[in-house]
DNA sequence: TATGAATGAGTCTTCATTCAT
DNA sequence: AATGAATGAAGACTCATTCAT
């Protein structure tokens, strides 16, 4: 069984989304260990980013299994709603995921985030058929801005232009509801 | 009269998009000149950086005032409507903008930003006085939803996933409207 | 324990001597290590030179110690001497502290440099009170003369026009005595 | 006829005694030029630094010359502080020739030196002759302590530790007398 | 296992130089 | 003849990586 990862992982993905040229070694210092450390745990910085990314997919993959998405017959929007719970405390890593776009290229990884797009997007597309969302945008397109949201959202948290608690809300009702008021309802 | 430097920072913007490491090689040979020149016309990489995010500001900029941002008397989804037709274009910067974390700390472009922002989350605030948009959202977070959903569509046309004639109508009925479908209408 | 850079600041000392415009790699395989190992030990140019200017003045101020110059009691044309043979190992240290005018700027090295001068200066004015040094020529310029000649007779020796068993004796006399032929004596 | 490079040399020779590794771009600016403009005058940095010594050897030639070393019948000590008040002004330019070790190599400049030296050297061997000069000292060194004496003065002069209306009386009674009081005389 | 020291590789930067005006 | 723009070449510097302890 390997060390704990996991901590080196997490101060990673914060400092790399704060400045993304960071050097091995103030990745390894702000996990609070040594270069050599860090190199022993992950064999060269392609590694690292790897994990990352491998992290990444883990839990959001880990919040989508949460919200119960698969669930066949369970209100879609109320599933949006749940999904939305669970993936923002990924936002950090959601949002490394955006940056890192050289991600792309790692067979493995595009394909467990291909999966993920697909779930949701099998949601939504569910939701069409059942008639509780729109049609005229595309359930791909949907999964998409709802992951770009959660990110946005997460960002601005960190930045403190937007409330910790009420992030989660705030990006569902967005998504789900727009930002124009509806007429009654 | 200084030389043009503006296609330079296109091709770069372009670029650092797909790999942010791209080296400074990679972007002179990508602009079509030497290494040397792109030294001698930004001066440091840093230089190179802090002047996309000034094309990137001044590009929005004038796109928010293309749109008529200001205009007092319009319908307010309308025009945001017309923002979002008319932001599309400099997709690209936006995006660069939001990777590009490091460009905060940078108290011109700090101010810009402020600015922009401001702008739209006024038009946001006056619609939600005169009862057309939503009043349980911030109007700070949907600007900020706005901007950084057009940064998300047009990674998404220029990955493949989105159409680009269609990217303007999404981002605008997705914002506006949310995914679900409405009652009627 | 710091690793030791005496005898890397030593090689580079006489490469540059030879050739003031050597590049760091050239100074680095001088001293048989590689350029990164030198960046480690001297994190950029200027530190290696200011750390030889440190080096140079350590050593030399050592010399003027070894020399006893602040004994009040000793013959003075005979503590220049003394001073002469033991600055004399230094000269190669000293011809480089002459060479890089743009030593004088650091404070401290400043300092230092104006410490050793004034402690010889000082010895000059006491044999000038006791009647064994000419008071037509000022201490100040006696001290600056000889620092400056055991440069040039360094130099000499390095370049083969001055025996090196004989450059201590050919400084003293020289300076002390001058060249024209004594009366009598 | 040429342009007169002469202001151009003189105000580079000031400069690069400061700081030998001034750029030619600051060569040019010192001298009120463009860079292309030094590049026309000198083809290449190799140009200017041959340039600069062949205007020294010619300067301190001229000295020599005007010091009426050669005349057989004077008396060698006069000769030489009249050398040292002609070669006093040069002093800058034969910093410069110290300081510049990798002129050696230019078979000219270092055939003019030679010759210089020489005509020197012969001077103080006539005076050994004839009674005037020490013989315990060899006149080549002797030769080469006076240059280096008037380059020390003059680096003195110009950094404010000695009086420029006393320094060739400084450099020459020193050469000449030493720093010692003679017993009588 | 964890670490300070050392290094090869590659990037950034600047310089001397040339060219079009 | 003089200049601003452009560039090839070369040096400074840093990083990721390895090794001895």
């Amino acid at each position: 069984m390997p060390t704990d990862h996991e901590p080196v992982l997490r101060s990673a993905v914060t400092l790399l989304l704060r400045r993304p040229a960071s050097s091995m070694d103030e990745i390894a210092r702000a996990a609070g260990i040594s270069r050599a450390t860090l190199h022993r745990m992950f064999p060269g910085r392609p590694a690292l980013i790897t994990a990352l990314g491998g992290e990444a997919t883990a839990q959001i993959s880990r919040a989508i299994d949460a919200a119960d998405v698969d669930d066949d017959t369970a209100d879609v929007p109320a599933v949006l709603r749940r999904l939305v719970d669970h993936v923002m405390p990924c936002a950090e890593y959601l949002a490394f995921l955006y940056g890192e776009s050289s991600l792309t290229g790692d067979p493995e990884l595009d394909a467990a985030w291909t999966l993920m797009d697909e779930r949701v997007s099998a949601l939504v597309r569910r939701g069409q058929e059942n008639g509780s969302m729109r049609v005229d945008l595309t359930a791909q397109w949907v999964s998409e801005a709802l992951f770009s949201f959660v990110a946005a959202a997460g960002w601005a948290v960190h930045e403190g232009r937007l409330a910790r608690r009420d992030s989660a809300r705030s990006v569902a009702e967005l998504l789900l509801g727009g930002a124009t008021r509806r007429p009654h309802r």
